[in-house]
DNA sequence: AATTATAAATACCGATCGGTATCTTTAAAA
DNA sequence: TTTTAAAGATACCGATCGGTATTTATAATT
């Protein structure tokens, strides 16, 4: 492991609990133990260590759920893969603070162009993937024709980001637990054929 | 209109937008045209000036949704009247920089125990109401006996969170329509007697 | 008209901010 | 063994941070 990776696994669950102003150089070297000239010689600037510190919290906390996906076969069956991902989902990002993708959406769209654009293409791409799903459903006879595959992946992602602030503001994982069994008894149950 | 309430309303969309470590006295006193002399002589500090910020915004974005709630009569129609105010939720809080509830509840945790305590608080007294308003339409055969009140409660509340976050997220209050269209149509239907 | 109280402005505080120039160490290359 | 390059430590930069003591202006009270 080289010292950027040291680095950036020291730094990344203090900037998803403190945010990007929230998180002081003096916060990095402290949680290394390196200084100022060691922090610049690896990054370009607070906004790169941040930049890369989400893309490892993403790595961490989201992608792996995408990799499921993708090795799940069966529409009805990605999206049970995805609830029951959900339902560890709290315990894999409880040291860092919470879900990356709800902590930059929220702390960076006014005053970090850079970073708001990253989470806005990850919600993006979670939208698009579960539309694709919904879709490939229909298409395969799993999925009710009538359901509106957008709208559906909407709903899904807003459950399970409305779920995570709500297991995290109430330090209650129950939160996600119980919004899965809805999506799991009620909603896939309702767009299934 | 005094000055402190003329400094809570010019300040008070800046905190939401930037967080509390985000916002300066800087800030504070470009926005408000008046001195750090003037500031202090109305609020104890910066964190007393973030905690009625706070306040404001609630009054603001979430007490005319309670208010609504409490002057409407059958438990169907307290939960209709809620996805009616959040059809319009994007207008009311656009400026402001979107939902002080999220805002607070995902920026504060580890840097202001104050103020998360306030969204935790505020988040709380959310689904207690939506749980009340459930147990209540099934004691009037409203809803049916087999609904979770409080599993449902917490849902609901997950949709709208969630739905807000992707709306300011992508600039699209599309998001917030399309759950609340669920919502109507397909959740309230599924527990509807 | 003189006094008093209050609100706001001014000027300042030490601490911390992100960032950088320079020095030192270390190890690989020649 | 000498040279070279890179990594990291040190020391420092101006700017900004939140906060405060003091001064000034204003208006109500006596």
């Amino acid at each position: 492991m080289n010292t950027s990776e040291f680095i950036l696994e020291k730094v990344a669950p203090i900037f998803n609990k403190q945010g990007y102003v929230g998180t002081s150089l003096a916060d990095i070297t402290s949680a290394t133990g390196l200084t100022k000239g060691a922090i610049y010689c690896n990054f370009l600037n607070k906004e790169d260590l941040a930049l890369k510190a989400f893309q490892l919290n993403i790595t961490v906390a989201i992608k792996p759920l995408f990799r499921i996906i993708a090795n799940t076969h069966g529409s009805i069956n990605k999206l049970f893969s995805i609830t029951d991902y959900q339902r560890s989902y709290y315990d894999l990002v409880k040291d860092r603070g919470g879900c990356p993708m709800l902590r930059v959406g929220v702390d960076t769209k006014f005053i970090n162009p850079l970073l708001f654009d990253e989470a806005q293409k990850l919600s993006q791409k979670f939208i698009n993937g579960l539309t694709t799903i919904i879709k490939d459903g229909i298409v395969n006879n799993e999925i009710n024709s009538n359901t509106d595959p957008d709208k559906s992946a909407r709903v899904i992602l807003s459950l399970i980001e409305g779920s995570s602030l709500l297991a995290f503001t109430h330090d209650d994982q129950t939160y996600i637990s119980n919004t899965m069994d809805y999506i799991d008894s009620t909603f896939i149950n309702s767009i299934q054929k």
